[in-house]
DNA sequence: GCCGATTTGTCCGTATGTATC
DNA sequence: CGATACATACGGACAAATCGG
């Protein structure tokens, strides 16, 4: 992202991260912020709103712009911004490992059909994926793509990254991603691919992503061992 | 609500939501609707981000705004925004009853303080109440309130509405939440209040709550038997 | 491949309203 | 009351992507 209002947000976002500005203080007033970095009031303004949608700051009316973020809450596995396996491992510094449990390409039957979002008949990759975090198998990801989306998918390419292929290499971009979280009871799958102890249920997320043709081109269902399971999210009122 | 974007906003989630603008379709251009609505370019757009936050649209550079809403996905529990239990019951036409099993005031000590986030010496109100839908103990509450920013709490509020009382009575704002779900054993406590059948398990959402003036007065603990829990979130790359 | 019309995306400057101090 | 700070809205300008001729 290159728009001015993108980079003061990242800017900001770090100041904060850092401890530039800690929790519980005023950042600059709009107008300051406004002369340091040359830019338009409603420009700045557009990259305060990212940042409270992220649960960075508060606005106050009349008062101020108060930060709301405490280093150690964010500090986690976090998942409920669009973000990819890898890139969640990379941000943690956690060490993990992916393979590649099976690969085919199937057509989508009603059952498939329903399950999935996708319209019968819709040519889909399955891929069925465990991963390992310190070399327990933690994570069983079942991902549907849309074959006509991702012309040529391949185990190499699932293995490595499914997310770094569709945006540097096909150069599409994910937008929004509608995810639901649920628990359920441990499948005859997952007791053979993860290492469960004795735990009987499962995390699972259920997403189904958009790229930014409006196209439907992923559903996803990721099964978590519980104990390694958390699923962050900040809500924002009015807007 | 009553700026301009806002009601904009409504405006169009309903007539999305009520089938003129089916999933797939292109909503009427930029242009198009400043005209209807008669408002300028910059507050349309305020109300169209709204919407795509929100996971009703995706406008697509150069040709038009798709809908990517299905009624099915969204007609469900809905946790992710913000949304008072009453609210979310009233929303999804669930007859539902809440009974407060206990209501102490106390005063944080450090295990308290780390659990909850608030600081040790804070004089806390500590609410735990029973949420039955269809006369099944489901969720398990467990309230932490902060007695400086909620000065009358009561029983009775309590087991009437907080959040009315907070909104209408206090005139004061809820505006962010920070959330993270998580499943867990268990406990003593859950096993005594909640209709567990056979589950081991529940979903543990901990909500950390702000007021408009950058007040955290609330941590919650909601403690759900996994049969009656989905989490939905939408997250949208670039915000 | 090019051009022009349409549509979304970003940015600016300004004005006014409202809450806080 | 006035000064400060955030909130909303307007109008205009240009960039970038898409599509059809």
């Amino acid at each position: 992202m290159r728009s001015i209002y993108y980079e003061i947000f990242e800017d900001l976002r770090d100041r904060i991260e850092e401890g530039e500005f800690p929790y519980q203080s005023y950042i600059p007033s709009e107008s300051a912020l406004v002369e340091e970095y040359e830019c338009s009031h409603n420009t700045l303004r557009k990259a305060l709103n990212v940042l409270r949608l992220h649960g960075y700051i508060q606005p106050i009316h009349g008062k101020g712009v108060l930060v709301i973020w405490q280093p150690d809450v964010h500090a986690r596995f976090v998942l409920g911004d669009i973000e990819s396996f890898r890139e969640a491992c990379e941000r943690n510094g956690i060490r993990a490992h992916t393979s590649v449990r099976s690969f085919t390409q199937i057509t989508a039957d009603k059952q498939i059909a329903e399950m999935t979002g996708f319209a019968i008949g819709d040519r889909l990759y399955r891929v069925e994926r465990v991963r390992h975090i310190n070399g327990a198998a933690l994570i069983y990801d079942i991902n549907y793509f849309l074959a006509s989306a991702l012309p040529e998918l391949t185990p190499d390419i699932v293995e490595d990254s499914v997310y770094l292929y569709i945006e540097e290499t096909l150069g599409m971009h994910i937008t929004t991603s509608k995810r639901s979280v649920s628990v359920e009871h441990v499948s005859v799958a997952d007791r053979m691919v993860l290492d469960l102890l004795d735990y009987t249920m499962v995390a699972v997320v259920t997403s189904v992503t958009f790229n930014s043709d409006g196209v439907h081109f992923e559903t996803t269902f990721s099964r978590h061992r519980p104990d390694f399971f958390t699923f962050h999210n900040t809500a924002v009122r009015g807007y």
